[in-house]
DNA sequence: AGTCACCTATACTAGACGGTATAGTATGAT
DNA sequence: ATCATACTATACCGTCTAGTATAGGTGACT
């Protein structure tokens, strides 16, 4: 039975502990090179070689390639945490959605993001639990706080949504546009700033004329 | 320099010809491959041995890995072609609307479709040409077709739509509902029929919300 | 001081990979 | 019949892979 390595000892262990910072220079190393060239692409030697750790090293941290997989997908969740709650509020009904929808089409665009769902989604087939993991607390939590939001403004009578399961999915593929998809397949890296705007403006007139009170 | 063997020789030459059944054989089994576990994940070897032919004529047909990766796609591409321009017509614009996008998620929604677009889009960094061809021919094309309904229904004063590039992307975005991502991270591997109906119907009444006359 | 585990460096195993080479057989056109 | 090519079967090459082994140096704890 070999321990899972991926945490960080809790309880100190006798001896030497293991060094923090190189945990997190190969997470920060091999989080790089799978999203920029896929799990299978990538190997662990140029971990060790990238992160200036022995190979040894990386083994030590992290049992095999699928555990530190896991743990750069884990990580990079975290990091984008978007479980915080604090649901923006805006002047009217038009200003607050539009603040919702930005900020988690800012997320859902991000060059990273949008790398790791092209690798995981990649590699979905081999690797099923990791590709749950990460639509749960991805696109799913996305949508969880869409849903919550949309549901607060139901509530003060702002929208008038009959199935706020359908409208909380309606809303972020309205805002996908054209965009996600030539993102996906590396057409374009970016978003223009002024033309996400335009765009996400009309989504939300759009919205607001399916479900505005 | 070497041929690009993937398109089958027009003119004859001398000698034995090669054989279409095993071009065909390989060809069909290599897309299996490359669908269930990627290209990476897809070794020469396996082609051969799963097509019942030598590893030198798969080499014979096809002048590398990559050359038979993109001949493969371009055959998917070619076998669910949608470029024939028959549009649906209902009976009025609800059905016109409800058969148009029934008839493309069907085709987004195909289990092949959506693994190709895993695997196209996982090595969009690695053979961006291959994922330019894919996006050109595939949802690109979906697009473009269901501008032209619109556009159809629009001159017939059938539907009011002051953006048509805005409104074709939204039409399939909307469909897509939360089916598209659980097929695209394998959580589901198939769409319910009848909810897929009650869903469609759903969006077609939101479309016609918007854009009908 | 002693000890235990981390860390490095390097060598290694065992196998898979893409692609080539070879030698012999099969097949179609001239 | 002959020629040019397809095709099989198998061996091979060089390289890469994930993961292990080993030996000596290093740091943090009791």
């Amino acid at each position: 039975m070999v321990m899972n390595t991926v945490e960080m000892q809790t309880t100190q262990r006798a001896g030497r502990p293991r060094s923090q910072e190189k945990h997190n220079a190969i997470l920060q190393v091999a989080s790089g090179l799978f999203l920029k060239q896929g799990f299978q692409g990538t190997s662990m030697d140029a971990v060790a070689r990238d992160a200036g750790v022995s190979k040894q090293t990386v083994y030590s941290h992290f049992s095999n390639k699928e555990a530190l997989f896991r743990a750069c997908i884990k990580s990079k969740i975290a990091s984008y945490g978007f479980d915080d709650g604090r649901l923006p509020i805006g002047a009217d009904r038009r200003e607050t959605l539009l603040l919702l929808v930005k900020r988690f089409m800012d997320l859902m665009f991000d060059p990273q993001v949008v790398a790791m769902h092209r690798v995981v989604a990649g590699e979905a087939q081999s690797y099923p639990q990791i590709a749950l993991l990460f639509f749960e607390s991805g696109p799913a939590a996305v949508k969880r706080a869409v849903a919550q939001c949309l549901k607060r403004m139901v509530d003060e009578g702002a929208l008038d949504i009959p199935d706020l399961e359908y409208g909380s999915w309606l809303l972020p593929n309205m805002a996908f546009g054209a965009f996600h998809i030539r993102l996906q397949f590396g057409l374009i890296d970016r978003v223009p700033e002024g033309e996400l705007d335009a765009h996400l403006r009309r989504v939300v007139d759009d919205f607001l004329l399916l479900y505005g009170t």
